[in-house]
RNA sequence: GCGGGAUUAGUAUAAUGGUAGUACGUGUGCUUCCCAAGCACGAGGCACGAGUUCGAUUCUCGUAUCCCGCACCA
């Protein structure tokens, strides 16, 4: 059975139903666009975001981790374009995206959008081309620094990662005594008043990056750009695992290219509601070095000894959406099959990455197969994530388990308690064997 | 943000101007119980606010959230 047919709606059932997603503040009504992670979907979470980190930072003996702040100095998003305009009614050439106040077009004093509208209607851009609506632009949420709300005091909750690692380059270079090549990744929380938050977990206001900026020799950008595109590609596809069948490049062309980048490739995964972006790279210049160079007055270009020669690297960038990789091995991951005329709604985790890896049970609640089981559960609890469960019958146990995504349940049966052995059961294959405790970690392989 | 639809228990749903059923799930107990078995008992719901009304889960309005299109996603 396959699970193409998978639907947002079971996936957004599943996730409430057994505690990985819920939405934030529920008991108020919900916020838009913000969601919680429950017992095991900040368990996944929280393993997918080690796969990255492992597989990006830890085994890359020339990338170094950072956690920068989420408040930066406002001087920051200027410096990267982030703030201009934004909290202003714009309107944008529908052609060359060139963007205009709105305000000022119209010749009115005005924040009010059907105002602006109305006197813009038959306006052109200085181009001569069509514009779009007037409408406000401030994607960055808003906050004070400091107990005084003046204008002084405004800052901003940071709209993307990567900003942190650019004004940190030259701290991590320095104690690192990095050379270019070199990189910084970075995974954390980053804010976007997003005007229509939609499909659950993809686009979200509160959303979580996992970021690779690479900095490298102008002269390497092409070759640097397409070697980072195959690291990419195989971290969702080899690391994760996501079938590649479901994985596609997307070019961007370059009028939907940002102000930074050269070049940029997506990588698209097939989600319940259709392709959309999963990861991106892009080939982003010298851009954030240089206006962070005029933002600050710093000079943060790299003296390469061997050439005796000074220049500023390029950056290239690998970033991926946690929640939207979380959604994507949901996705991945939710089949539904038929077992003994009945439905088997089973998540095929990697082994890896579930929540919980071994599922410890005794056959029925008894007094002496309990405390046997028990004992099991805490040989094996410090070597994998365990859950214990003697709730109801055994078959339903392993339904239970097969819907979070446990690759093993042990079970402690009446023979254990002669034979000193149990069964590890399978959950795709539902295959069971049995192994002697005394042998039982070195059995389970994940 | 615009237009449309929706919102009843944890999930999926039914009915109703006189405060709600069902299924699955869930809790306790019985059953040496290997793939959601059975039996008994239990907990649990009309998204929020206002209006109309003797009385509103039901009608009206507003708000919130979700879904579908369009736009947006720098």
């Amino acid at each position: 059975m396959s699970n193409k047919s998978v639907d947002l709606e079971r996936l957004v059932s599943l996730a409430k139903r057994r505690g990985f997603v819920f939405p934030a503040s529920e008991i108020y009504g919900g916020v838009a666009g913000v969601y919680d992670y429950g017992p095991y979907g900040s368990q996944l979470a929280n393993n997918l975001r080690d796969a990255w980190w492992n597989y990006y930072v830890v085994s890359r003996p020339n990338i170094y981790g950072l956690d920068s702040a989420i408040l930066q100095h406002p001087k920051l998003w200027e410096a990267s374009g982030h703030i201009a305009g934004f909290t202003d009614p714009m309107v944008e050439d529908t052609k060359n995206h060139k963007r205009y106040r709105a305000d000022h077009m119209a010749g009115l004093d005005s924040n009010n959008l059907e105002e602006l509208k109305a006197a813009l209607k038959d306006k052109k851009s200085p181009d001569g081309n069509p514009l779009s609506e007037p409408r406000i632009f401030n994607m960055m949420l808003k906050t004070y620094l400091g107990s005084v709300e003046d204008d002084t005091s405004i800052s901003y909750l940071r709209p993307e990662t990567a900003g942190g690692i650019y004004v940190n380059y030259e701290n991590v270079r320095e104690t690192m005594r990095a050379k270019i090549p070199f990189g910084i990744g970075q995974i954390g929380k980053a804010f976007r008043n997003e005007i229509s938050p939609r499909d659950f977990l993809f686009r979200k206001r509160e959303l979580e990056q996992c970021e690779l900026q690479y900095f490298v020799k102008p002269e390497n950008e092409k070759e640097e750009y397409e070697n980072l595109r195959q690291i990419s590609w195989d971290f969702v596809a080899k690391t994760i695992g996501l079938d590649e069948k479901k994985l596609t490049w997307h070019e961007h062309e370059a009028d939907e290219r940002a102000h930074y980048a050269a070049a940029a490739h997506d990588i698209y995964y097939e989600f319940p509601f259709g392709a959309k972006e999963l990861a991106g790279v892009h080939d982003r210049t010298d851009f954030d070095l240089k206006s962070h160079m005029e933002g600050s007055g710093k000079d943060l270009s790299y003296f390469d000894q061997e050439k005796n020669e000074r220049f500023v690297p390029f950056v290239m960038e690998s970033s991926i959406g946690l929640d939207r990789l979380f959604l994507a091995v949901l996705t991945d991951a939710y089949h539904e099959e038929e077992v003994n005329g009945d439905k088997r709604v089973v998540l095929k985790l990697k082994p890896e990455l579930a929540p919980v890896q071994v599922a410890v049970l005794p056959l029925s609640k008894d007094e002496k197969l309990s405390p046997l089981a028990f004992k099991v559960y805490e040989k094996l609890k410090d070597k994998f994530a365990c859950e214990y469960d003697q709730t109801q019958s055994i078959g339903r146990r392993y339904r239970r388990q097969d819907e979070i995504g446990t690759p093993y349940c042990v079970t402690v049966d009446f023979d254990s308690l002669e034979d000193d052995s149990v069964t590890i059961r399978e959950r795709d294959s539902m295959e069971q064997k049995r192994v002697k405790i005394s042998e039982l970690i070195e059995s389970i392989s994940l």
